[in-house]
Formats: C-alpha cells, structure tokens, sequence
DNA sequence: AATAATATATGCATGCCGCATATATTATTC
DNA sequence: GAATAATATATGCGGCATGCATATATTATT
C-alpha cells in the first residue's frame, strides 16, 4: 500500500522534475545547478561564492566555474563583499529578466500536471505536499537546496521556514 | 493560488527527485539514464539499443556508450537479436540484483517523504497523484519515460496504460 | 540488382562537475 | 605583534554522461 503510494509519487516527481530541468534550462541556457544559482542570486543579492556552493551542494571549485559560466553570459556580476576575499553577486539587469523567465516556465511546466485536478482536489493537494515539505530534515543548507528552485512571491509562507527560528535553542 | 499550489508541488518533486537520483547513483555507480537503463532492460528482456534510446530520450551514441558502461560493469549482456543487426540487451544475475537494490532504495528515498502523512493521507495522496500522471501526455515513449524508474510489483494497474490501447484506431 | 531504411558503432567535442592544489585575506593564539 | 589557523577564491587536470557527424553492416523496398 505504502509502496504503491510511493512509486506513483515517484513516477510523478520525476516527469515533473524532468519538464521542469528542461523549461529551466531552456530559459537560461544552462543546465545542472547553474538555474538554481540564478534564482537563489536574485533571492539573496550579494551572495558569496561559498554560501552558494553550501546552498546548490556543489564542491567550491564547481561553484566558481558556474559563477564564471553566468558572468561570461552577462546574467551575473561580481562585486566586492564585505571582507576582500568574499566576492558579493548579483544578478545584472539581464540576470533578473532570466530569472523572471526562468520563474514562469518552471511554474507553467508544473502546472500543465495541475490540469486534471479541481479547484478543490489542488487545495487538498497543496496541504498534504505541505505537510510532506515540512516534514523533511530542515538544516538551513538544506532549506536552501529544496527552495532552490521557488518563486518567493508564489509562496507566501514557506512550509519549511517553521522549524528554523524555533529550532536551535542555542 | 493555482501557483502557489505549483510552487509547493515544485519544491516537493525537487526534493524526491534529489533523493532518488542519489539513491539510484549509489545503488548502481553510475548516474544520468544508466539507473532507468537498467530498470527498463528488467522490464523487457531483449530490448534493442534502439527502443531502449527512444525510452531514455538519448542519443543512439549516447544510448551505446550507456550500454557499454553496464556490459563493462558486468550488469548488461548483449545477445543476438531477431536481426543480425538488431541486438538484445539482458540484464545479468549481477545486473538484476542491483536492479532490486535500485528500487529498494529509490522506494526508500520516496517513502521517507510519506512519513507525515497519515494512512487516509496518503490514500488521498495516491488518488490525486494517479488523476494527475492520467493528465500527463502519453505516447508510448512518454509513458516509458515517466514509468522508468517504476517499480512494476508496486504498481499492479499503470495509471498510464489506460488510454494506449485505446487510444490509437489504427 | 540498386536504393532506401534500420540498427549499431566510433571519432571527436562539450557541459557540468570533483579532487588536489595554490593564493590571498582575515581571525586566533601565543 | 608575529606565527598559525581559518576562510574565501581561483586554477590545473581529469572524468562522467552526452551530442553531432560519420561509418558500417544488415534487412526491406523498388
């Protein structure tokens, strides 16, 4: 039974998943890793290299040949952080016209799965994935890896969110 | 509304399929198709390279050097097919238990999602996730890609498989 | 028998990434 | 305050997975 359960929401993660790595990489040119970093750019301007590595799961080396890879496409800009070793990116003027492309493709993609559902059924739908969202391992590394890809005006309060503030008592 | 709801369905179907292509990548050493490949050869003894490329949405170069890859592994042998052309590609002892580890762990990685979820939860769940996989588009090679990395015990009646032979009046 | 279609394979190149290592800058410690 | 550690970035090199162009062999069609 849970099994059952569990190979359907497999097969449908992953042809959401699919159209969803094909409209990103699309949109951008790129694929891998690279659309994640230019939504999370724009969601945390004046990100460093590092952080952005923790947050896509990518060795440094790989999170400095992305960064190279936008730059050289003119979607990002290095600008000095705060120490002078940290480097401060931002996404130039084109960065966020790709980025806004990358959001309606990427929403479009998931929706044309929403079709067969009501009205109703999409609300029963949202509240069991947000119950399942909130349900998984929530190190901030990792909240930042699963919202990697999440339009912030699409979602108002994020179900992962919760656990963070509350969490460590330190 | 409609995009939060696609929003949080993103978000989740990320998260599954993060989970699963590492499962699957460590089940068997290899990642990108090699893991469906695999799958697939288990569901239909004597594939050709050819049927297997179309499944995969690869290259035929792409579909052989994949091939390769499993034969090298000791997984995969290629027997003679119908033709003296065509070749017939079977999974080896070797290649079917790592088969059954690859769906043992990929069930693992999906199933860690449904923890939240109550009994009645999770029936509601597997309702909606089947209207939604009917929605999707189906040709024969669409229905193969999205099932490819199906369990076919877990799955005893394909949501998919419904309108195949009655679709085409040919 | 000649031509087209089908299935497979190989040379070459690319995109994305990791490991090992080097360099520069700030923090820590003695 | 100088030596050491920690942090952030960058580069050389290699590997995996894949695509394009092309070559070869076999079967189907004309």
């Amino acid at each position: 039974m849970e099994r059952h359960t569990a190979n359907l929401l497999g097969a449908l993660c992953l042809a959401v998943s699919d159209r969803v790595a094909k409209a990103t990489r699309e949109a951008i040119g790129h694929a891998g890793e690279t659309p994640a970093a230019i939504v999370l750019m724009g969601l945390e301007p004046g990100l460093s290299t590092e952080r952005l590595r923790t947050y896509l799961g990518l060795s440094h080396p790989g999170a400095v040949r992305l960064v190279d890879r936008l730059v050289a496409d003119g979607y990002v800009e290095r600008r000095p952080g705060k120490d002078a070793r940290e480097g401060a990116l931002h996404l130039t003027t084109e960065g966020k016209r790709a980025r806004s492309l990358l959001h309606r493709r990427r929403c479009e993609a998931i929706a044309r799965a929403l079709v067969p559902l009501s009205v109703a059924e999409q609300k029963q739908l949202a509240a069991l994935v947000t119950k399942m969202l909130q349900g998984l391992p929530t190190t901030e590394a990792e909240m930042y890896s699963i919202c990697r890809l999440c339009n912030e005006h699409d979602c108002p309060d994020c179900p992962l969110q919760g656990d963070v503030y509350a969490g460590n008592g330190s």
